[in-house]
RNA sequence: GGGCCCAUGGCUUAGGUUGGUUAUAGCGUCCGGCUGAUAACCGGGAGGUCGGGAGUUCAAAUCUCUCUGGGCCCA
């Protein structure tokens, strides 16, 4: 029967096949065996919560997107191997919101509301509905070629009639409890698009323009003195209802050209040339001094024009003075709803001065900056003009100045609640953890009300209905709707507009007809509302809310923090007061080779799918996964390809030799058999804490950790274990193959399953190559369980002792380099030196493995180093000749000729030696510590190796011998000879080489599976070498198989 | 303008909470070695103001302050 290599029970790996095809073929088994299903097993006793961020897959999903699922999925894994059962373990797809809008209009060629109105809300909204699936299908792909089993076929989707009702519950429940109310709020806002941004739209905006500086001032009421403010919109000016300063700031009282002027004292001096300071006052002595209106446009029905305080007053720029109109900034609003100062707007929809401003009415405010300036100038009210450049937004479509505009809006009053959702955030186990505190923790200290309402059209209606008076009422359910409506819901209805637009209620308080305020909401709040909206709840599956709620784990790049985390949190703080979530990981963004952000303009994108037809989804993975994943990283095919070299081909080649092997002994794995080396036990000790050590990072969620400690065991495995240990696999006996191959297949099975996680594909084809062909186990390693640590087989000190003895091992081919003697040339001995017992125990327990590692015939360990040292005495002639005149020659060969030893002990005794009758001092001479003669000496933290570098004749013969037997397997390998393939060998060369292989013939036929070792010319291939500057020429001969007779060289 | 993060050889990076021998490893490069599992691997060389400055300390990549540069978020 002939031995080749595809007889035996262990399948081949096919190792050189592309890995991407190799992964397509394991999708497609997965698929058909119906594994993904299969992996999640219901019933379960452990959950684990998990909510599925969802995307919008109305753009094609990007490689950023790949490092969210792929992290995703490796700790979904993990937690299935462990035995737990994810859940709900479903997809989501987010499906409102102003981008699905835009691309539709993109596509309608159109680009404002008004259009859209005039093309049709039923046809447009439809559009949108298929606009967010555009792309659904790569995604799913994309998906399912990562790896990344979580279940689509029964995805929620937030814009199903199901999901939109959970949403209005949970609103409904907000209303009652006086958290949504409408009110204002100053928005971004376009005046020509009459439209407001969200912020978003409004951060594309950002661009450098110069606008007017101007100083104004104003006359205070009870004192001859002005307040001298600075701004960059004098149309402003007409709405100014408050002057603000800063508390803490300190005040001067300044007299400049007989005027006194209130201001900063730190700004005096850039402001007036030869300004006198009367007083400084600080800013808090300022607060409640009446000042008089700069114009009589307009005028509050309370309290207003007096000086009050704020922290956002700051000295950067302008007087220290900041003047206030409530409708047209953020901070200005906020400030007069504190001071109860009425909101007073005379700007109208499109921008332009309404019919209260009669000199501008109808003129766009901006356009009548020049002329208020004019007037204000002749005035004297305006001390210096000038224009400032900064950064001000514009509108990302149309480009117009953007103006902050309070508007109606209404709002989720989280503000009031800001103290739960801080205590809930508490709660949250933050990786990276500067979030919990900085960026997020900060956001919900500085907490702003929601703005939830949006006057858009594709969205969740805001469910809010309103009567001629005033009456509000805000519906809960589909049955509420129903009951409420004046005429019965139509066939065709479901929660969208312009549908649920045209359903009026009976007002329940005056009867009168109610009709829904036109809005819908931020779509933010529709993916904050996912923990139960996904289930249809409270309306069905109760139970499966609350074993999800709140979840274990989510996890999604960093820019959700004020996004989807925020959305999150505070709904379930609003509902439940418990965060949504226990635990959250932040992914950083992906960049790329160059540390650059991707974008389409710069044509740096890399697309998954490249990656994955090139490189394959495993390797992917590994980049990803084996640096911080919080951490901004870059990616590229190229450093995708690094781990396919450095850890992929590492483990499928000792997956390859193990089945090779396996198959050509006929192995047969016993979970109980004898571990008989120490190689062995130590490589089970290390795969053992190769688990406790993956559980310890996944459970702190530092899937870095958990990857690159594996990556660290493949290399130990093959580059010292396998390395180690591959003649026992040849020559063992029995009990030390039956030992060996078992250790090996255990601890691959191990790391199969270990791996499964982190790279499904590998592991899953290793287990089916390698694995299953002789377990009776279950049909896919990702049905299997997460290995646990066997305390058992864990030896610390083993796994120290190997540390040492790779140490030692690479001290001693540092030594060698000393005199470039390689390692094939074997050396009579070596000497290790280090204080201390370990090094002695280690060296025990491994010595046969470092006397082959080194190549030498013995060790031995010493405490100290006096015995590998010597001395070297060398005269010193500056000294020697003024002392000894035309002696010092003499003496100082002398010197030379003396045992250094008995020189040093004289002088360390005496302090002076006595050589040939000459009186020699300490001066006179130069003591050196020098290596033992002919040892080569190597040091690391105070452990140190010498090496016999003296080669005797025997060393010679050893050394050419093993040169010999290298050529020979070269030459087997060239001709591609398989291993168990006998060959005929003639050599033919340099008298010494034939001398040195007739010595060693045994040990040459044996190495190479020589039958014949035959000198002078012969058959087979031919091929001429130089071994240490004697040439030698060898034929390798290959004996037909019918030749084949008996050879005991494989046990 | 505010907040957060980052900065370690040509490139990618470990270490930073808990300060302590000569600062980790990979890629690249040069020299040498090993190889019948290995497109791998091993040893060595060159290559570092641990972004700059100051402080605390016997001792700072590590702690503090400050500056510079980059990124992200917010305005």
């Amino acid at each position: 029967m002939s031995m080749s290599e595809n007889d035996g029970q262990f399948e081949p790996l096919d190792k050189d096949a592309p890995l991407p095809e190799k992964e397509e073929e394991i999708i497609e088994f997965w698929n058909q065996n119906d594994i993904p299903e299969r992996s999640r097993e219901r019933d379960r006793e452990k959950k684990f919560g998990f909510t599925e961020g969802p995307p919008t897959a109305n753009g094609l999903p990007h490689i950023g997107h790949v490092l969210t699922r792929l992290v995703k999925d490796t700790f979904l894994r993990y937690k299935t191997m462990d035995g737990y059962q994810v859940v709900p373990n479903i997809a989501g797809w987010d499906t409102h919101g102003l981008p699905v809008e835009i691309e539709v209009e993109k596509k309608l060629g159109i680009d404002s509301k008004d259009e859209i109105e005039e093309y049709g809300l039923e046809k447009f909204n439809e559009m949108c509905k298929e606009s967010v699936f555009e792309y659904e299908k790569e995604w799913r792909e994309m998906s399912e070629r990562l790896g990344f089993w979580i279940d689509y076929d029964n995805a929620y989707i937030t814009m199903e009639d199901d999901y939109i009702e959970s949403v209005w519950w949970s609103l409904k429940q907000h209303w009652e409890n006086g958290l949504l109310e409408q009110g204002h709020m100053v928005t971004p806002y376009c005046p020509r698009c009459e439209t407001p941004l969200s912020s978003h739209e409004v951060a594309q905006g950002y661009e450098q323009t110069k606008d007017p500086s101007i100083y104004v001032r104003f006359k205070a009421e009870d004192e001859d003195a002005y307040f001298l403010a600075w701004t960059t919109t004098p149309w402003t000016l007409i709405s100014n209802l408050l002057l603000v300063v800063g508390e803490d700031i300190d005040y001067a009282l300044v007299e400049y050209e007989g005027e006194k002027y209130y201001l900063a004292e730190e700004v005096v001096d850039d402001l007036f040339d030869n300004g006198e300071i009367l007083k400084t006052v600080k800013g808090e002595d300022l607060i409640g001094m009446k000042y008089e209106p700069i114009f009589d446009y307009v005028d509050s029905k309370s309290e207003s024009h007096y000086v009050t305080s704020a922290d956002f007053v700051s000295l950067e720029e302008g007087t220290g003075v900041v003047h206030a109109a409530p409708a047209f900034g953020e901070e200005d609003y906020d400030l007069c709803e504190e001071e109860c100062v009425e909101l007073v707007n005379p700007v109208d929809e499109s921008g332009e001065f309404t019919e209260e401003v009669p000199d501008y009415k109808g003129q766009f405010v901006k356009d009548a900056d020049e002329d208020i300036m004019r007037r204000l100038e002749e005035r004297g009210d305006l001390l210096a003009r000038g224009t400032v450049t900064h950064t001000y937004p514009f509108c990302w479509r149309c480009e117009s100045p953007l103006l902050y505009y309070a508007l109606e809006s209404w709002f989720i009053r989280a503000s009031q609640e800001k103290q739960r959702l801080i205590d809930n955030n508490e709660d949250v186990f933050w990786k990276p953890e500067h979030l919990k505190h900085g960026r997020f923790g900060n956001f919900l200290e500085d907490l702003k009300d929601w703005s939830l309402s949006r006057n858009r059209f594709w969205g969740t209606p805001l469910p809010m209905w309103t009567c001629e008076n005033d009456h509000q009422h805000c519906v809960g359910s589909i049955e509420e709707l129903e009951e409420m409506a004046t005429e019965p819901i139509p066939e065709d209805f479901e929660l969208h507009r312009p549908y649920v637009d045209r359903v009026l209620l009976d007002c329940p308080e005056c009867g009168e007809e109610m009709e829904r305020v036109e809005y819908v909401i931020d779509c933010w709040y529709d993916s904050g509302s996912a923990p139960f909206a996904q289930f249809h709840y409270p309306f069905e599956n109760e139970d499966r809310f609350e074993e999800a709620f709140p979840v274990d784990f989510i996890t999604e790049a960093l820019d959700q923090t004020r996004g989807w985390f925020y959305s999150l949190l505070s709904i379930s703080s609003l509902l439940y007061d418990k965060p949504a979530y226990k635990s959250c990981l932040t992914l950083g963004l992906v960049l790329d080779e160059d540390g650059e952000k991707m974008s389409k303009s710069k044509g740096n994108v890399v697309k998954p799918d490249d990656v994955f037809e090139d490189i394959g989804s495993d390797p992917t993975r590994l980049t990803f996964l084996d640096s911080p994943v919080w951490r901004s990283s870059p990616f590229s095919k190229n450093l995708a390809e690094e781990k396919i070299n450095k850890t992929v081909n590492t483990l499928f080649n000792v997956v390859t030799f193990f089945t090779n092997n396996a198959n050509i002994d006929d192995f047969e794995p016993e979970s109980d058999y004898e571990v008989n080396d120490e190689i062995d036990r130590w490589l089970l000790s290390e795969v053992n804490s190769l688990t406790s050590e993956i559980r310890k990072a996944m459970d702190d969620l530092e899937v870095h950790r958990a990857v690159r400690s594996i990556e660290e065991f493949i290399d130990k495995l093959s580059n010292w274990y396998l390395r180690r240990s591959r003649r026992r696999f040849w020559e063992g006996d029995e009990e030390e193959k039956e030992s060996a191959y078992n250790t090996l297949y255990q601890v691959l099975k191990i790391l199969t399953k270990l791996m499964a996680p982190f790279t499904p594909f590998i592991a899953e084809r290793i287990y089916q190559k390698t694995i299953l062909p002789v377990e009776n186990g279950r049909e896919s390693v990702h049905l299997l369980r997460y290995p646990e640590e066997d305390q058992n087989v864990v030896d610390q000190e083993l796994e120290e002792n190997m540390e040492r003895v790779i140490e030692i091992a690479e001290l001693g081919r540092k030594a060698r380099q000393k005199k470039d003697i390689k390692l094939r040339q074997p050396l009579s001995e070596a000497v290790v030196v280090h204080p201390g017992e370990e090094t002695d125990r280690s060296v025990e327990t491994f010595e046969d493995i470092l006397k082959d590692e080194l190549n030498v015939k013995e060790l031995r360990v010493l405490e100290d180093a006096s015995e590998m040292t010597t001395y070297e005495v060398n005269p010193d002639y500056s000294a020697l000749g003024p002392k000894f005149k035309e002696d010092a020659e003499k003496v100082g060969e002398a010197i030379e000729q003396a045992d250094p030893l008995d020189i040093k002990k004289s002088i360390e005794e005496k302090g002076s030696v006595k050589i040939e009758g000459y009186e020699v001092d300490k001066e006179d001479i130069e003591i050196k510590k020098v290596v033992k003669e002919n040892y080569l000496m190597s040091e690391r933290k105070g452990l140190k190796i010498y090496i016999d570098s003296e080669i005797d004749k025997e060393l010679e013969i050893e050394g050419l011998v093993r040169d010999v037997v290298r050529r020979i397997q070269t030459m087997r390998k060239e001709l591609d000879l398989g291993y168990t393939q006998k060959i005929i060998t003639y050599y033919d060369g340099d008298e010494t080489l034939e001398e040195a292989v007739k010595k060693m013939e045994d040990y040459i036929r044996k190495e190479t599976l020589t039958r014949e070792l035959k000198p002078g010319e012969g058959e087979g291939m031919k091929k001429k070498w130089e071994i240490e500057g004697k040439t030698i020429t060898l034929y390798v001969d290959p004996i037909a198989d019918s030749e084949d007779e008996p050879l005991n060289t494989n046990g």
